[in-house]
DNA sequence: TACATACAC
DNA sequence: GATGGTGTATGTA
């Protein structure tokens, strides 16, 4: 079997010492892993963007990164070389066991589109500036470029690339100020359109979102013919080079000749059948009555009417025609029966493009075998290289060096290697929760001046305090961020002892922090070009508290994805199965309003480790400190019990369940599982007075109980 | 909790 | 001459 140890000799990157200059150009070379990017003279191109780098400080300091990464690749050689053959068959087998679960949680269910504006700054801006049409051209100043057109693509200029290395690499790039407030709006528009196919679709970013297709394509089916009907604008025709754009109509198509042609005879009967309803879009002459818009009096330019069909591919043509229409923007789609397929499917055919992979296990497995794994979002550059390392490129190699991975990687990393080999990702859309971090940062020509350092930190904490109060949000960690000129970075935070948005407090810790930098670096100065302030640990300014309701909700959110859901043989629960190793194994929530402290232990749920479970029983009020709810998770994923609830007023107003968790896990040194009081008596009992010393849960007044 | 790293867009 | 800003997740100590 082929593993890292045979491969070390052929590999000349790990001969080739630290951070060789050849490793130096592959690092700063040209991202080509983008749309537009194939078959560029890329020789060139990498020579051109390593000319310009080389002298730089941030030359020096990618130099520097290089050679950590270049350590740990050593790191992870000499591991494999302690690796024996009997341990890498012990890690075939447990790899295997988890394929296994995998493939129970494989689900086809679902059609999940990715929809991905192409090059949407550039292609905004040249839309509104018909100079630029034909000139290769990037939206970004000439530090930093945001995204560049297709044509400027063709020179090696991409987004992430600062402007001045565009410029050499393409000397007539037009280099266009970038201009948000209106990628906004037209994102707005977009998202209106996405909303009819899945209202509960879920943004990535201006110009990309995921949606889950499952509801629509079901009722697509069902619903007539004419809700599918389009007018579309023909392109390019006789009719454009005649009048050109200033004396034909360009106003929405479909909101001005829609309704007219739905009430032409012909569709008075709603129940045509697509049939009928084609023959008559053929019939030219159905169109003659409409020469004139009824809303801007120009001519109509030259269109068709086309019904899409019921199939997937068609919902989604449908979509994106719509888009353009709308915005006169394209867009790409991937089609898939999960999240990570979805959004490498519309790299496909990207630009204006689209392409489906279906809900077929065998179509899947033929996609993603030989799919290199740097396609798939969350690898990056450096798992690239440390999986590269070891022999894996494409997502068969995850699979053929499963072993290995094993022994080197996390337990979540493993995980998530595994998935990806086995084509299974998400197969829900939902936004994430409340953000939990706001920060803003800045920068800058050097400074050094500890005044004037100080006087930057103070600009910044005033504009932070003023979006948090904007997002009606407290905080309670500050952490100031810092790059110095060399471009090293370093974070520095404080906890508060309180949630605040209040500008002198945010100064406070953040000057503080900012000091002990400047002390620390003495007799030299702290010379920075960049600087940031961070808060989190956050909660909302008005209500922190969510209902009982809520809460499960946002348990059930926090687990989705990873867990399978299954119906309980208790109704009175809700079980939750985890198949990552790294949580515990269940978690029930018991609804059983009537059963005032529920206490038993439910035996349906543990299948092993029984003297290792136990069940917490804690009566609820209406309402509980969202906190506590992520304490209580996130000290649930740590298989501890401590649960460290905030000083919370709260006004509640009764019990109305009861939340049970059954956990697996270690209990604490002393072995007692321990609950902190103060955090349980604010939400359970309104009580303000307890101290927060460590209680022993079984004599606890809270009904908690260990199995 | 604090910090660094990796990643996406 | 010159390499961004905002946010999330994860590993480690």
């Amino acid at each position: 079997m082929e593993h890292g140890s045979d491969r070390r000799a052929q590999n000349p990157e790990l001969v080739a010492g630290p951070s060789s200059s050849n490793n130096m150009i592959s690092r700063m070379a040209l991202n080509d892993n983008k749309a537009g990017m194939e078959g560029l003279d890329k020789e060139r191109i990498n020579q051109i963007i390593f000319e310009a780098s080389k002298d730089s400080k941030f030359f020096e300091n990618e130099k520097k990164k290089e050679e950590q990464l270049e350590l740990r690749i050593q790191e992870q050689q000499s591991k494999i070389l302690k690796i024996t053959q009997a341990q890498l068959r012990g890690a075939e087998r447990e790899a295997d066991k988890v394929l296994t679960l995998l493939e129970n949680e494989r689900n086809l269910s679902h059609t999940i589109v990715h929809v991905d504006m192409d090059a949407f700054y550039a292609a905004v801006e040249m839309r509104d500036d018909p100079s630029l049409q034909n000139k290769p051209m990037a939206v970004g100043g000439l530090g930093m470029l945001s995204t560049s057109n297709y044509l400027a693509r063709r020179f090696g200029v991409r987004a992430a690339m600062p402007g001045f290395i565009g410029l050499k690499l393409c000397p007539d790039l037009v280099l266009v100020q970038p201009n948000f407030d209106k990628y906004t709006a037209v994102s707005k528009e977009i998202r209106q359109v996405l909303a009819q196919y899945d209202p509960n679709f879920c943004p990535m970013s201006l110009d990309e979102a995921y949606l889950d297709f499952t509801d629509h394509l079901k009722n697509r089916c069902e619903s007539l013919p004419l809700s599918r009907m389009f007018v579309l604008q023909e392109k390019n025709t006789e009719c454009d080079k005649t009048y050109g754009n200033k004396d034909v109509c360009l106003c929405d198509l479909n909101s001005v000749l829609r309704p007219a042609l739905l009430c032409s005879s012909e569709f008075r009967d709603h129940g045509a059948s697509d049939e009928t309803l084609q023959a008559f879009l053929n019939s030219e002459s159905s169109f003659r009555g409409f020469d004139v818009c009824s809303e801007c009096n120009k001519i109509f330019p030259r269109y068709t009417c086309k019904v899409f069909g019921c199939s997937v591919e068609d919902a989604v043509l449908e979509l994106r025609n719509r888009i353009e229409e709308k915005t006169h923007l394209t867009a790409s789609a991937g089609i898939a029966p999960n999240t990570m397929l979805a959004k490498v499917c519309s790299d496909k055919n990207k630009p204006n493009g689209q392409y489906r992979i279906k809900p077929d296990k065998a179509e899947i497995m033929s996609f993603v075998l030989d799919l290199p794994i740097r396609k798939i979002s969350g690898i990056g550059k450096v798992t690239e290289k440390l999986l590269g390392s070891i022999g894996v490129v494409t997502c068969r190699d995850l699979f053929t060096h499963r072993a290995m991975i094993f022994h080197l990687f996390s337990s979540t990393s493993f995980h998530h290697f595994m998935r990806i080999s086995a084509g299974i990702g998400s197969t829900c859309v939902e936004r994430d929760g409340e953000r939990k971090s706001i920060s803003t940062e800045r920068t800058f020509s050097e400074i050094s001046d500890p005044k004037l350092l100080l006087q930057k930190c103070r600009e910044l904490c005033k504009n932070l305090s003023e979006d948090m109060k904007d997002e009606k949000t407290l905080g309670k960690t500050v952490t100031l961020k810092i790059k110095t000129v060399e471009f090293e970075v370093r974070t520095r935070s404080f906890t508060l002892p309180d949630f605040t948005n209040d500008e002198a407090t945010l100064l406070k810790a953040a000057q503080m922090l900012l000091q002990t930098e400047i002390t620390s670096e003495l007799p030299r100065p702290l010379r920075l070009r960049l600087m940031g302030v961070r808060m989190s640990k956050l909660c909302s300014d008005q209500d922190s508290q969510v209902s009982v309701a809520e809460m499960f909700k946002k348990m059930d959110k926090k687990y989705q994805g990873d867990q399978i859901l299954k119906a309980h043989p208790n109704p009175d629960f809700l079980s939750v199965q985890n198949t990552q190793s790294v949580l515990p194994k269940y978690h029930n929530i018991c609804t059983d309003s009537d059963n005032d402290l529920c206490a038993e232990h439910c035996d349906n749920c543990d299948d092993n480790d029984e003297d290792e479970s136990s069940i917490f029983s804690l009566p609820l009020d209406q309402t509980l400190s969202s906190e506590f709810v992520d304490h209580s998770c996130n000290k649930f994923e740590q298989e501890s019990f401590d649960l460290n609830g905030r000083q919370k007023d709260s006004s509640s107003s009764g019990e109305v369940g009861i939340l049970k968790f059954a956990c697996k896990g270690s209990r604490a040194s002393d072995g007692k599982v321990h609950v902190r009081r103060k955090g349980l008596a604010n939400f359970l009992e309104k009580s303000q007075s307890e101290t927060s010393e460590t209680l022993n849960c079984e004599e606890s007044h809270f009904g908690l109980q260990e199995n």
